[in-house]
DNA sequence: CCTAAGTCGAACATCGATGTACGAGTTATC
DNA sequence: GATAACTCGTACATCGATGTTCGACTTAGG
């Protein structure tokens, strides 16, 4: 559904102004309904239904689009040198990302299958994996624990960073370097 | 509400079974209706609003009585010597706990402030904020980084930990190692 | 300029859950 | 054993959200 393919121009318009709308709205609210959604896009409820033949199907575009877009800020991450200092680098432009969506990824998690989740993160999900192995290789990460373990582990740290952010007990500036401190400090070998 | 204080035996009884089965039913579907908490109760669904208002201040009182539960266990553990091995006793037993009512937070996490639910969760919290600050003190622990910070990533990992389980990625008997291995690590001085 | 595609709002059917009301039956407790 | 507390089921009112249908209007695109 809503495939942009041989859409009229004003419809593919409608569905790339709701898909935004869909983005900002439950980023703001898990639970926003499709109302609020429609009418953020400034477009009739009738019209959502139009492209996308249910909510659960407006989450899942929803999703991936934001993950598309945060590809490409993605994209521009150095990841050479010292794997240390490009996973800094790569916390730095992804937390953000994560922050800015956490609240669409608590509404996906709450209407599609973690299976579903878990492939519209397999983009993300294995630039991280690879800078985790080759850190490894290098012996500067350390070797005991699973790679899909680590990788985890600084997903969850930059979704508590967000919930602290959130609660007003964690100030945005610092957040990026606390995350780095941590990680950084649970990827370093045991004996060091 | 649902003060255990005049009323008659049988009263208390249904809510303590009430209170239970909420519990259980929670831990299982975060959206759990009141009829299903009632049914698992054994008990009509007014009889329930009889003793609980609405609906969130069963919520609340199960996620209370858990925490509750839960403190017993954690009363336990041998908070002295070495602050790193204090540290992972203490993580083997109320990591568990943390994943068997994990559901049960996102439930209360749905309908409960979160100031209530920071409240709720004082107790435990503070425990383990000393444990982490004596280990600080002792240069055990590093000290570039906020305890509540801290003690926060503990948490996040084990919620990390919960999911991972739950997806059938980690195996159970694993997870406690996994935990401690990357906390102790993460909680380690910059230099070391 | 003609037609098919798209949009609109309003209305409707459905659904599940919440919370309340009632009346009759049970059971604790004095 | 009498009374008040408790429980039960059923029924009801309400609510909000979902998804569909209809008919009229507008607009893109050959």
């Amino acid at each position: 559904m809503a495939e942009t393919a041989g859409r009229r121009a004003d419809a593919q318009r409608s569905i790339a102004v709701i898909l935004q709308a869909a983005v900002e709205a439950l980023s703001r609210d898990p639970d926003a309904s499709v109302s609020e959604i429609a009418k953020a896009a400034g477009v009739g409820r009738v019209t959502v239904y139009g492209h996308f033949p249910n909510r659960a199907d407006l989450v899942d575009a929803a999703l991936a689009h934001a993950i598309e877009q945060g590809r490409s800020s993605l994209d521009e991450v150095d990841l050479a040198g010292d794997p240390g200092e490009a996973l800094t680098r790569l916390i730095d432009s992804s937390w953000q990302l994560v922050d800015r969506s956490r609240s669409l990824l608590q509404a996906a998690q709450s209407v599609l299958s973690p299976d579903r989740i878990r492939t519209l993160h397999a983009g993300p999900a294995e630039r991280v994996q690879k800078l985790v192995e080759r850190g490894r290789a290098e012996g500067v990460f350390r070797d005991d624990l699973p790679t899909e373990w680590l990788v985890g582990v600084m997903h969850s740290v930059m979704h508590h960073a967000a919930d602290e952010i959130n609660a007003a007990r964690l100030a945005p500036e610092e957040a990026g370097g606390y995350i780095a401190a941590t990680v950084l400090a649970a990827f370093r070998p045991p004996g060091s």
